[in-house]
RNA sequence: GGGCCUGUAGCUCAGUUGGUUAGAGCGCACGCCUGAUAAGCGUGAGGUCACUAGUUCAACUCUAGUCAGGCCCA
């Protein structure tokens, strides 16, 4: 007789492949219709506050695998911490101003941008930056992610922009903005400054001379043993810059000789002196004996080049290299960026005496008025007329270019606007707010701590149309800038009402007006002033939005609890933002600074559209889900760098479907059940092992999710339901399920513990695949549900009730010589398969040996039950020994199992236990 | 060149204060089941713990260095 009608098998709609493709949508849909964000915000209101904020994306392009992991991993903190109890709102933001931006607005035009003035430009910036902001959003959404998606931050926003002026009003109150000199590239032709990204490289050929420098101070040169009359050799191919020489560099490390040649004795680097002698044509040797370290002549004096009057200083910089030239650098700090820096170091001036059409101003002497490029012939002759020249040829290299027309580039000092870090101490205090943060993983503290120390003042300003202008002017007669805090003041508040175009349509005269003023320099009293056009560090915007953001008009307060960002911004967002919360004496941005590592291919190179490498979250979102994606970034250790591959996804597929299928045999196990009130003292046998078991998983996925650390609780939630569910007591209560009485007390008890495990599992998955644990959670009958329509809205059980008490510990740790017994047997089992003596385990009869004490029940569990085979003959003895044989009786054609009594009841095919099964059940059951 | 970081089975991760034959899951191989079935169960094979020196009775774990790679600077 066929007994399948007489058990119970499990029942559910919770089919067994997710259909992800179709669902998610559906959720995201549902949740939209149901403000589930909305809702989550009012049930916790007034609860602990726990705020990540969120470092704005750059409003450009499509949604990258980095940025899915960044959202993501805020997700799985926002969501975890709201199951906690906590009242975690998110606001999302977005960076829009900025190079990239402006770049891609003026490449798009025909003539690469000619032709448009500054408001078109601003214009379609601004639409450009708002067509990305909705674009994200939307690919955002879609992993999943909860936030305030329809009111998220702009830094483009007037309230944000407005916030930037106030801040930079604020700062200048406070004295930290002063007006420096910096070299930048430039293009005489465009009479621009380029930033880097519009700089082309290409081929240029330029003039290729050697010089030798005169000793001055002889006497000093003798003191370090250099004989007098040493020429040091510098080589360069921009013989115009050298009219702006202040230094020689050595390279402090590296050993400097001496050459004699034609009765002159010259000063180069070992390792370039034959080189030296080839380049030049000229004939000579290393004179033996004599060799300096770079840094021994530190501070040496020579006569400069060009102008008798003046000197060159000798100095020792890192950026010295022995590939070209003589080891000796030819040093201008108003021209070249690192001549600029390692000027900085020894206190050289800034010195460019070139206008912005590329004309040597008056402090080039003679040179005054010329072009540079047409003033290298003449420099040459003077150099050979002056014996100072060695050698010139011309030789062609990679130059930088203007990108718009393509002219070659120089590199000048103009005036730039700086925030003095030293000012009021305020990099100290930025340390001192360093050390108050909490740095996850801990080096981060390290890193951020090593950069500050070392950071050189913040360049401000930039000579760029996309953002938001320095409201600060120069005076037309002394050239002194007017920084006003008051005229500032107003501009906020005017840019507040009509955004920060306001700053370019209208005259310095207007703009005083705003703050009921006449313009006047402090300076020297004229009334001619100018307004400065550059616009601020995209770095400043995003480094307010403590200062924007943070605030009751979000809903939001600070300090933040979280800041959670890749790597590359503990230089970035994360200093400047430490920055200006100090300068503006509100502390520290946030509790917690939170890095993740880069995102990175299989081998470990960068990933970019040139190498083909790269992988589209959005692609794994159409094919697979975001469940799919979100299980991948939860298995991971994030605080490394992410080496991403494809195949890694299959495992990450592999483990959905397990935890699904998982979700699903105890969804279908519950069916029907209307008593959910577990009573775990009443648990008998592995039933209250597993209830123990699943307290602890509990207590720990809650403990790491409170640490941020994803990866644990999804390596402890997909091991626990492969091991300990799928593999042990799953599988060991499929006959008590199927074919027990339904409501005898193991079989109550069993589905409780299930039904329990059941919804927590739910919860503790629902911050890492939050669409899948939803359709779990709608699956659940009321009663164990609860009032919670949405798991995200369910709270974790308080952290004290998890609480593992000793005589607990010792229950659980009792199992174990249970557990490895049941191993031994499984092991020789499987040896009588291989031999064909058995096929499944209830062909078995299994005799087994325990140690004293255990013969009498596998700890409260019947063993056969626990080896799942049919019979089991258990006695004491020394120690664990294991012989199956085929089990002896007959089958039962209800429950499988083989029993001597089959055969010897009625009916006649079944065992005791389902005759009385059978016996119980209604006629029409 | 500097600061910081990473390197344990094919993949993703554990390895507690240095202490017996380095663990797990997946994948793979083999087998079982056919009442979770485009499911379920079991067994097995996989690692000179990047490399080299040192400290120690003992090092994946500590020290120094090397190699490879990453980020930020220069």
């Amino acid at each position: 007789m066929n007994y399948k009608d007489t058990i119970k098998l499990p029942r559910t709609s919770f089919s067994m492949k997710g259909n992800l493709i179709a669902m998610e949508p559906e959720t995201l849909e549902r949740w939209k219709r149901d403000d589930i964000y909305g809702r989550i915000r009012k049930a916790r209101k007034g609860c602990p506050e726990f705020i990540l904020h969120d470092g704005p994306p750059y409003a450009n392009g499509h949604v990258h695998l980095g940025t899915a992991l960044n959202k993501i991993l805020k997700d799985f903190i926002v969501k975890s911490y709201t199951m906690m109890g906590y009242d975690s709102p998110y606001v999302p933001g977005w960076d829009c101003h900025g190079m990239p931006i402006e770049h891609r607005v003026m490449t798009d035009q025909p003539e690469k941008g000619s032709g448009l003035d500054l408001g078109e430009i601003r214009h379609r910036c601004r639409e450009y930056a708002a067509k990305y902001v909705d674009v994200q959003r939307e690919e955002f959404r879609r992993l999943g992610v909860f936030g305030t998606w329809e009111r998220p931050y702009l830094t483009m926003s007037r309230d944000y922009e407005a916030g930037i002026v106030r801040a930079f009003g604020s700062l200048v109150e406070k004295g930290y903005v002063y007006q420096g000199m910096r070299p930048i590239h430039w293009c005489m032709n465009c009479g621009t400054a380029l930033a880097e990204a519009e700089v082309e490289y290409g081929d240029h050929t330029s003039p290729s001379i050697y010089v030798a420098f005169l000793q001055e101070d002889e006497a000093e040169w003798e003191s370090r043993g250099v004989p007098a009359g040493t020429e040091t050799v510098i080589w360069t191919t921009t013989p115009w810059t050298l009219p702006a020489n202040l230094a020689v560099a050595l390279s402090p490390g590296e050993r400097y000789v001496l050459v004699g040649s034609g009765g002159r004795t010259f000063l180069v680097a070992e390792k370039r002196a034959s080189a030296f002698l080839r380049d030049t044509g000229m004939t000579g040797e290393v004179l033996p004996g004599t060799v300096f370290a770079g840094n021994e002549l530190e501070g040496l004096r020579m006569k400069h080049p060009v102008f008798g009057d003046r000197t060159s200083v000798m100095i020792v910089a890192e950026h010295v290299t022995m590939e070209d030239g003589t080891g000796c650098v030819h040093t201008a700090p108003g021209h070249g960026a690192e001549d600029f820096i390692v000027g900085q170091q020894y206190g050289l001036p800034v010195f460019s005496p070139v206008d912005e059409r590329g004309v040597f101003s008056g402090e080039a002497g003679k040179y005054s008025g010329m072009g540079v490029f047409d003033a290298n012939r003449v420099i040459i002759d003077d150099l050979a007329g002056s014996g100072r020249l060695l050698h010139a040829s011309s030789t062609a290299h990679s130059y930088p270019h203007c990108w718009r027309c393509r002219s070659p580039l120089i590199f000048r000092a103009t005036r730039q606007f700086f925030l003095d870090l030293s000012r009021s101490g305020l990099k100290d205090r930025v340390l001192e707010r360093v050390d108050e943060v909490q740095w996850h993983p801990g080096w981060g503290y390290e890193r951020m701590r090593n950069m500050m120390s070392v950071r050189p003042d913040w360049c401000l300003s930039r000579q760029r149309a996309w953002g938001v202008a320095l409201p600060v002017f120069t005076c037309g007669r002394c050239a002194e800038p007017v920084l006003d805090q008051g005229v500032i003041y107003a501009v906020a508040d005017l840019v507040a009402e009509k955004g920060s175009d306001v700053w370019f349509d209208m005259s310095p005269k207007e703009l005083f007006a705003l703050a009921g003023r006449e313009p006047l320099c402090p300076a020297c009293g004229s009334r001619e002033l100018e307004r400065v056009d550059d616009i601020l560090d995209v770095w400043f915007d995003s480094s307010l939005s403590h200062y924007n953001v943070l605030k009751e008009d979000y809903g939001l307060s600070r300090p933040a609890a979280v800041y959670l960002e890749a790597t590359d911004q503990h230089r970035g967002w994360f200093g400047v933002s430490m920055i200006t919360s100090e300068a503006l004496e509100m502390g520290r941005p946030a509790d917690h600074i939170i890095t993740h590592g880069l995102i990175q291919d299989r081998s470990g190179r960068k990933m970019s559209k040139s190498l083909g490498n790269v992988i589209s979250p959005l692609e794994i979102i159409d094919r697979q889900g975001a469940d799919i994606l979100r299980l991948w970034f939860a298995s991971v250790d994030y605080t490394a760098d992410f080496r991403a591959d494809l195949s890694q996804l299959d495992d990450a597929r592999e483990a959905y479907r397990k935890l699904r299928n998982t979700l699903r045999f105890m969804l279908g196990n519950i069916a029907g059940m209307e008593d959910f009130d577990l009573e775990p003292g009443k648990l008998a046998g592995f039933d209250r092992y597993i209830y123990l078991r699943f307290r602890k998983l509990m207590r720990f996925c809650i403990d790491e999710y409170g640490r941020f650390q994803f990866h644990r609780v999804y390596r402890e939630l997909r091991n626990f339901a492969v091991i300990s569910l799928s593999g042990q007591f799953l599988d060991m209560r499929k006959d008590r399920l199927y074919c027990g009485a339904t409501d005898s007390t193991e079989s109550v008890g069993t589905r409780k513990v299930m039904a329990w495990m059941l919804r927590g599992l739910v919860q503790l998955l629902a911050p890492l695949i939050p669409f899948t644990a939803e359709e779990a959670w709608t699956e659940l009958p009321e009663g164990l549900r609860g009032e919670d329509d949405s798991v995200h809205l369910s709270l974790y059980p308080e952290g004290g009730s998890l609480e593992e008490s000793p005589e607990e510990r010792e229950e659980l740790e009792a199992w174990t010589p249970y557990l490895e017994a049941r191993k031994v047997a499984l092991k020789v089992l499987e040896e009588k398969r291989a031999a064909g003596e058995i096929g499944g385990g209830l062909d078995a009869m299994v005799r087994l040996t325990v140690p004293e004490g255990m013969e009498g029940s596998a700890n409260g569990e019947d063993w056969a039950d626990f080896l799942i085979v049919s019979q089991a003959d258990v006695t004491a003895g020394e120690e664990v020994t294991v012989s199956v044989e085929n089990a002896a009786g007959g089958k039962c054609n209800r429950c499988w199992r083989i029993l001597p009594e089959v055969g010897e009841l009625e009916p006649g095919d079944v065992c005791a236990r389902c005759a009385a099964v059978l016996e119980g059940m209604e006629p029409d059951d």
